[in-house]
DNA sequence: TTGCTCCTCACGTCACGTGAGGTGGC
DNA sequence: TTGCTCCTCACGTCACGTGAGGTGGC
């Protein structure tokens, strides 16, 4: 027993809990070299660590217990290296994902962060960085059938794209005119997925703000016309609609706050 | 009912399951916006892509339901900055994590295929890539001991100084004669981390193969220094031994297999 | 009538966490 | 005697998955 360690003491090096050494051995995964024969204190031995660390190891990354069994009841080179290796891409998958988790959150952050720092009532310009997404095909209205076709073609097309849904999704106008005349009616969706293969070149933008539901833009896009005749600037390149509080973060959908902005050149 | 999906379609899009939507619905973390008054069918709009989606984002990275759902019956875009904000560590943490066990598995994975392609009869001369490793305190040996202490005390020192255990863990004689002295009785233990901060150097190594339970190097120090008395061969820098196969992918300790290597010159 | 989609409710599952009640050596 | 560590066993929990039995429109 001298050359062995208490399941307390076994917990702190290893820090996998006691309830969890219990369970893994009682289903038969992890057990202690030594019992007590007297009071059945479990009893492992220093160099077990190294087994319970892997077996972690492999959890952490979501292989299920009775996998990671499977495999140890056999226990050779060859299996050990056939579960690590049959495992890799599940592993890849698993890590591409939260990497895409993580900057889905910082996108979303970034927009918030957008939007509080804002002036709803202000028409701006201002330069904004370049930004990345991934546009979705062309879009088709059908008269006073509302956004609802339209958007479900693009989430219908986007399987098939694999565009990934999951980032802040955005409504792209050909032009300010475009926008002027039919501003719920954008001819083409996208998401910000920074990892798009289109580019928003960085540059001088008009920026503009609305609140209302998706679609609704208000006088906005008058506003952003006469602002652009007084101060003489000539629009260039689509407009860009995205919403910086839809009902991830606001109760109210009439209180959802949208972002568009097109760039634009003094005359 | 026109402008919404089935629960069946919603699942499509999303990519979540029905039962997994039910149970959201059950428990009052993300419910259908409208429900046929007669047969309690669930209707879902296509907006609330963006709501599920993100609920998604967030449970896969680990944050409890119940912790979503605290977050979204406020509603707000301070609340959700918090959220995100708060979690941020924790989610730094969750993908260091899964690097750490990804690259764990990857550096076992070659230990692995090192032990699958040696001869372990032979003894030769190798050119050796650099390897990252972190080295634990000088080790105490008492007589008689064994390794039970100074492995425990390895441990222990390792937790204080953060080494992480979960790397294949080796050991360190300052020379080939301390080798020879003492087999079992490394003068450091360490961690084969390639975060480490010590480097051993690439270059020629002669490399040689024992098998036995740890510490237990049979007549491999004798057959060594043989070899390179024999091929007229230096010794210089520290010995390493690590173990390519041990309790993880072998049953009998008597077969876990160890590498060792220590650089030589040509004389 | 036959499929088909949806419903609720109950029970199963996976990997533990949490007491409750009891033991054994200083 | 009093702590302290350990034990077993039962039950709880979290986030679903899986039928069983039933409904409603074509």
């Amino acid at each position: 027993m001298k050359e062995h360690l208490s399941i307390k003491k076994f917990s702190e090096f290893s820090g996998i809990e006691t309830s969890t050494l219990r369970y893994w051995d009682g289903i038969g995964l992890f057990s202690p070299t030594m019992r007590d024969a007297e009071n059945n204190y479990r009893y492992y031995s220093p160099a077990q660590l190294v087994s319970v660390n892997f077996i972690k190891v492999l959890s952490d990354l979501h292989i299920s217990l009775k996998n990671i069994n499977g495999i140890d009841r056999v226990r050779t080179p060859e299996s050990l290296l056939n579960l690590i290796e049959s495992h890799e891409n599940q592993l890849d998958a698993e890590l591409t994902k939260l990497h895409a988790c993580y900057s889905i959150l910082h996108t979303r952050r970034n927009l918030i962060k957008r939007g509080m720092n804002a002036d709803p009532a202000q028409i701006t310009v201002e330069r904004l960085p370049e930004e990345q997404l991934v546009l979705g095909p062309p879009t088709h209205f059908v008269k006073n059938e509302g956004l609802y076709e339209p958007l479900v073609q693009f989430f219908q097309e986007a399987k098939k794209l694999r565009i990934n849904l999951k980032y802040p999704i955005g409504g792209l106008h050909h032009s300010l005119e475009n926008f002027l005349h039919a501003p719920g009616e954008p001819e083409h969706f996208f998401s910000l997925d920074p990892l798009g293969n289109e580019t928003r070149k960085a540059g001088e933008y008009m920026v503009g703000y609305a609140r209302g539901y998706y679609g609704q833009f208000g006088d906005l896009p008058d506003r952003m016309a006469a602002f652009a005749r007084e101060k003489g600037l000539a629009c260039h390149g689509p407009l860009y609609a995205i919403f910086l509080q839809d009902e991830i973060c606001v109760e109210d959908p009439v209180q959802y706050l949208s972002q568009v902005f097109v760039a634009v050149k003094a005359l």
